[in-house]
DNA sequence: AATGCTGATACCTGAAAGGTATCGACTTAT
DNA sequence: ATAAGTCGATACCTTTCAGGTATCAGCATT
């Protein structure tokens, strides 16, 4: 059975009247009977009664009226929902993020392209990076958002934009009424340094930052995440440097101050397979890049 | 597009591969490679990923793979699902019913049938006999119920059985000791009669029974259904002649007592179009004519 | 560099869809 | 009653196109 016979068998139920039929196929009466024959074989079921003055359908030739419509009107939605997933405006878009960092951009530009793509589903994930890059690999996710990757040959990394840092001070403390915090003020003050895996990450960042300025950070606490630094900072166990994304997290006592010149920043990454050329990727990667600050000059490529 | 090439983008979709695909389609690499991109050309989208070790699917194709797979699946539910209805163990039977005399075989029947054929939904409407044959013409009904029909050359009248008579009496009139009545006992007692539309009915044949009998019958009242007669007869207005199926009427201090000899009866026929050969119709009519009473000699061609 | 995969292409063959002419059955109009 | 005009079915020819064989180009592994 192809359509073939649906098209001709839907013609014929509609005109019931072989010539009439033929004529709106564009074909000659001989072959449409042909085929409707060979349609009745393959069912083995009379499909039409013939009589002097045209045909009319049998009862399974009703039932298959509704089958056959059935099937056609699906084939149409088929090729039009696969060309809608080819232009990326149909489908669904798995996200790997990671827990604290993502408190502000990530929601906005998923927003975004929720508005753009309405009929793309997006699912969150929440994963580190080695677990991002796991799934990134057997397909689990197409994106992932994370902070100081490592290198791999099969994985693209973009920097997505690039965040001062800003440091978490209870609102007691000694540098409190300071509007910039240098980062020497950080040499001797008890510091809460996240996370504590994987590495290379952020953690790592501020630390050779304290080294540069010519100083080794008194750590009290290493945590997992940015919303435990932040509690700790609230109950006045110490400092914590953090992206300025952080600064959403409103917690009792904390404050936010900048870091000083030379303002250092810390890069929100996004990863993808290299071989991924999905639409929807390619959608989403153009709302992502429009994220990016336009005064940025350096870029990795 | 053609079932064809479902079926092969299905067989490339699995195997991943042109040449394994095409061995398990029974055909050569090259005929399928034309057919996929016949497809991809049809559609507008690349399906397949092309690359050195196989193919894999793009999201577009991924959409598709699960569209085709419905669309195959519906084609074989539609090919079963007509011959099933070829058969008659598919489909609808609309059966026309009238009112108050059908308390007890067509129910009956309809389980049967029922039983049978589960996958067919019976649907009743009550009409009378006018109604009941313009539906038949118009395909409303497929097969309809009613008594003393009047000849129509489309319309073939099949006697169902042949009921006794019965005589309904309220429990305290003079008649409600005798076993049995003879017709001759109805001769002056105030009897209520049915239906009074349309003609010819179950009333002209009582009319002609006791006109048989030498005597005419001294009507009180003229009712639409026998569950209003039976009513009357309850609250003692008079007697009423029934078919034998009234029985199962119960109302307070109304009884029934048989016809004596020579037992005269009404005819319960079906009806249906002459050009009908439904499926269904011919299994229900089987249903129906196991119903006929066997020692039933005579019968309506 | 050679071999062995991959899918794509060129060209031929054969099956089958489509076209023309005509048939037999039936209805309708004269 | 019979001739003309329907209807769908059939016989036979033409054309289209799916399928087959041989071969190619690209890439990976050896």
């Amino acid at each position: 059975m192809e359509f073939r016979h649906l098209r001709y068998f839907l013609a014929l139920a509609e005109e019931l009247n072989f010539n009439r039929a033929a004529a709106r196929l564009h074909i000659s009466q001989p072959p449409l009977t042909r085929q409707i024959q060979q349609l009745e074989q393959e069912l083995g079921v009379e499909l039409f009664l013939r009589t002097s003055k045209g045909v009319e359908l049998t009862a399974a030739g009703t039932m298959f009226r509704e089958e056959a419509g059935r099937l056609v009107a699906l084939a149409e939605r088929a090729t039009e929902r696969t060309r809608l997933a080819g232009e990326g405006k149909l489908g669904r878009l798995d996200v790997g993020i990671f827990g604290s960092a993502v408190l502000n951009v990530i929601p906005r530009m998923i927003l975004n392209f929720r508005r753009l793509y309405p009929e793309v589903t997006v699912v969150l994930h929440n994963m580190n990076k080695i677990e991002q890059i796991e799934a990134l690999r057997e397909g689990r996710i197409t994106i992932g958002f994370n902070r100081v990757l490592p290198p791999a040959p099969d994985i693209v990394v973009e920097t997505v934009l690039k965040e001062k840092l800003i440091v978490a001070i209870n609102r007691n403390h000694e540098l409190s009424h300071a509007r910039e915090i240098a980062i020497s003020d950080l040499s001797g003050q008890p510091m809460i340094i996240f996370p504590s895996a994987p590495r290379p990450s952020f953690a790592d960042q501020v630390y050779t930052m304290c080294h540069g300025a010519g100083f080794a950070p008194q750590v009290v606490q290493e945590v997992g995440d940015a919303v435990t630094a932040a509690a700790l900072v609230s109950s006045g166990f110490g400092i914590c440097v953090m992206p300025e994304s952080a600064i959403s997290l409103q917690l009792p006592q904390v404050i936010f101050r900048r870091l000083a010149w030379p303002h250092p920043t810390i890069d929100l990454d996004c990863l993808y397979h290299r071989n991924d050329q999905s639409p929807i990727l390619n959608a989403f990667l153009e709302i992502v890049r429009g994220f990016r600050a336009p005064e940025a000059g350096a870029e990795a490529g």
